[in-house]
DNA sequence: CGGCATCCGTGACGATACTG
DNA sequence: CAGTATCGTCACGGATGCCG
C-alpha cells in the first residue's frame, strides 16, 4: 500500500505570494476564511452562507486549514455540544487580504445578477476600512433589508459577525446598494445620511462621529 | 455545434472578494500579475519566469485576463518585433492585493525547499512597503547573488522591474536571506547596514535616507 | 440532524508534441 | 517566438448514504 498523501500542490516558487497562494490559493478556501472572520461556525453553517461548495470540498478544506494552522477545531460544551470552526491567529492575519481583494472587487458589484447569492454580513469587509476611517473603536450595527451585521472598530478577534451585536456603540440604517456606494468609497456617512439614504442610531461619540463625518477620540 | 462559451465559473454570490476571486482566484492569475507588475512581459519571458506553468493554461490566462481588461497585448514596432502583455489600469490595482499577499506569506519563505525556484524580482513585493517606510519617492536598485532587480517608490506605473534601473537614486546591496528578513519587517535598513550585511550606494537623499532610518522629504 | 464519506460525470490542469 | 493540439490525470460539483 502506498499511503502517499498526494502532497498539496504547490507552486514551488521562492516567493512569499506564491507562499500565500499555495497556503490559501485553492478554490474556496479564501470564501471560507471570510465567513470564519465573522466568529466560530459549525460545519452546516459554513455549508449554507457557502452555496455551490460541495460537501465534500467544504471537508476537505477545513482539514486542510486545520493541518496548515489558519483554524481549529473545537467542541463547544454541552448542551448544544456542537462542533465550531474557529481561525487561529494566522488565519485571522488573511483580514488585509480579504480587505484588498474586497477593495478592487467592490466596482464589480455594480452588476447585480439575477443568480447572485447575498449574505447580509457580506457587506462587512468593504465596510471595515470605511468606517473605521470615520470613526474611533467600537461596534456598529449594520440593519440592511437582507438582514443584520456588525462590525468592530480598532478591536482585536473577529472583525466583525453575522447578527446584530449585543452593545452597539451605534446602529446604521441602509439599503443594500447605499451599503454598496459607502463600502466603494463612493458615499461617506455623513453625505448619505445628509441624503436621507442612511439614518444613524446612538447618541454615543461612536454614532457622533460616523453622523459628523469626523474622526471620534 | 453548440459553440456555448461554458462561461467561466463563477461563485455567484454578491459580495466584493468573492466578485474578485472571480476575476483572479484562479491558478497562475495572480502569479501572472505579479510578473507584468514589473512591466510588459512576452509570452516566452512570462512561460520562463513561471515555472511549472503549462503553456496553454498560460495563454488561456492571457486570454481570460484581456477579456477582463486586466491586460493587454501590443505589438513592439520592428526590429524585434515581438507582442509583449502589459498590465491595464485596472491589472495594476491588484497591486495591494499581492502586497497583502506577500506580506501574509513572507513567514513561510524562512523554510527554502531545494524545488524552490527563484527570480530575483520575486522580492520586490515585500520590500516594497518596507523601503517605501524608510524613504520618499525614488527609484532603488536591489542588487542579489541570484540576480537584480530594482524597485519605484511612490509613483505611478510599473512597481518595481528586472534587472537595474536606468539612473537609480540609491543601489542596496545584501544577500537573499538578509532580503528576506528586509521584507518580513524583522531587520531594518539601517540594521542591515549597521550589522554589515547591507551596503547602500548612492549620495543622494533616498540613499541618505535609506542609511539613517528617518524617511526623505 | 449535524458531519462527513462515497460514487460519479464533467471540466480544469499539466506535460509533451507540433505548427504558423 | 508564440502559441495550438492532444491526452492522461486529478480536482471539482452534485447526489446520495452512513453513522454518531
Amino acid at each position: 500500500m502506498s499511503p502517499r498523501q498526494p502532497r498539496r500542490r504547490s507552486y514551488d516558487q521562492y516567493c512569499a505570494s506564491a507562499r500565500a497562494l499555495d497556503a490559501v490559493g485553492d478554490r474556496w478556501t479564501l470564501l471560507i476564511v471570510r465567513e470564519l472572520l465573522a466568529g466560530p461556525r459549525r460545519y452546516t453553517d459554513l455549508h449554507a452562507d457557502l452555496p455551490g461548495v460541495s460537501t465534500d470540498v467544504l471537508a476537505t478544506r477545513l482539514k486542510d486549514m486545520e493541518a496548515q494552522g489558519l483554524a481549529t477545531r473545537r467542541k463547544l460544551p454541552p448542551p448544544g455540544a456542537a462542533t465550531v470552526y474557529e481561525l487561529t491567529g494566522r488565519g485571522a492575519g488573511l483580514l488585509p487580504v480579504l480587505t484588498a481583494l474586497a477593495e478592487w472587487g467592490a466596482p464589480d458589484l455594480a452588476e447585480r445578477r439575477p443568480t447572485d447569492a447575498l449574505r447580509a454580513h457580506w457587506f462587512a469587509l468593504p465596510l471595515l476600512r470605511r468606517l473605521a476611517e470615520a470613526a474611533g473603536p467600537g461596534v456598529v450595527d449594520v440593519v440592511l433589508d437582507e438582514g443584520v451585521f456588525h462590525v468592530r472598530l480598532g478591536g482585536e478577534g473577529p472583525a466583525y459577525g453575522d447578527g446584530p451585536a449585543g452593545a452597539p456603540d451605534a446602529r446604521l440604517v441602509l439599503d443594500a446598494d447605499t451599503c454598496r456606494e459607502l463600502g466603494e468609497g463612493l458615499l461617506s456617512v455623513a453625505q448619505g445620511v445628509e441624503a436621507g439614504r442612511i439614518a444613524v442610531l446612538g447618541d454615543g461619540p461612536v454614532a457622533a462621529a460616523l453622523r459628523g463625518g469626523h474622526p471620534g477620540p
